[in-house]
DNA sequence: TAACTTACTTCAAATTTTGAAGTAAACTTG
DNA sequence: CAAGTTTACTTCAAAATTTGAAGTAAGTTA
């Protein structure tokens, strides 16, 4: 078998080119439950970054998907992402961008679509007038909730037992992790 | 404390209401090694798609960076993505279709710039005329590797040990399952 | 109170993605 | 083998998303 390293290769048994690691499904259902997998790979972040693009599309048209579903013709998936990141809490734009890492203009692009949908309620702060303060309406509310209601029965898959969420924890930690540090190498340098 | 639960919550100590896990970087910081967390989040799938939204995000944005660095003008993130998936091997057009989960003519598009920017040479299959295999030109080999290279950087932050590794892997191979399962439910419904 | 900063918006342009329609080659079937 | 079908991909236009520069109004500071 060809041990081809890459630049941090450690720890390899079977060795990968930096592209087919992609396709290892069997490791997936192989893997369930151990906690020193026999067959260790090597991920690159350069993988890492394929593979969540190819899932951030995947789940793209799941959201479109369930919201034609719904008859929602008017709130495309990226809206839908800004809806669920509002939640159920009443916050401001800055505290918008912060959740999902967005440019400013865009989310007020956003806001904007999602207001004159009577997604949202838009309230100038008392405090601060220059601060928007943003909330659900009823309407968007609603919305959100048959979104998560669909999404029961992916969780359930998902998060079959222990193991299962013990992994996605991990995965999710790990991507916090990734955020952290392109974020911080896009401001600072690496 | 609290407790909501949520519809699929299950072995819930610290919970949370869908929207804060994603400000526990303590968490991240905290866990580093340990095999059963003492507090255990739900994580649900929809707070997983945000993460990725916004990881997704971040590697564009660096990706960009990166490329202006390197005084590449005419490849945009997500072309470089396209370079990237194509790695060092020849491929048709459609197999480059599997690697990424694109979308046709979203691709022969791509490929049209890139083809046309002298980073890939597509030349028509002898067996099958209408399959066009495409490759890496000695341009887009370069860039590509100037890519990895700057990758290394955080391959090297990103993996510092064992333990890096396997969370790591087990970030892929689950992001590997949420990619099988949205992708099944889109087509198949769940 | 003048200058500066913050919080957000607007608008135009660029980029990315979609979807419908088209082309040519390969396959299938009567 | 001719006609119809499928496959593999391309083209084009339109839509959706994202960016970036410039603007506005309110707060802050010197």
């Amino acid at each position: 078998m060809i041990q081809k390293l890459l630049h941090e290769g450690v720890e390899v048994e079977t060795s990968i080119d930096g592209y087919d690691a992609a396709n290892f499904p069997e490791i997936t259902a192989e893997k369930q439950g151990h906690r020193h997998p026999v067959h260790t790979v090597v991920v690159t972040h350069f993988e890492l970054a394929r593979m969540i693009e190819r899932v951030n599309r995947r789940f793209a048209s799941l959201l479109r998907t369930e919201m034609t579903k719904l008859g929602v013709e008017d709130v495309g998936p990226a809206q839908a992402m800004v809806l669920l990141a509002i939640g159920d809490v009443e916050l401001s734009v800055g505290e918008l961008l912060d959740r999902g890492h967005y440019v400013g203009s865009n989310i007020s692009y956003y806001l904007k679509q999602l207001a004159d949908g009577g997604y949202i309620d838009r309230v100038a702060s008392q405090r601060d007038k220059r601060s928007a303060r943003i909330r659900l309406t009823e309407k968007g509310e609603q919305l959100c909730a048959n979104l998560r209601n669909a999404g029961g029965a992916y969780n359930r898959v998902l998060a079959r037992d222990d193991d299962d969420l013990r992994n996605l924890e991990i995965a999710f930690q790990t991507l916090h992790r990734l955020e952290l540090v392109w974020g911080n190498a896009a401001r600072y340098g690496i």
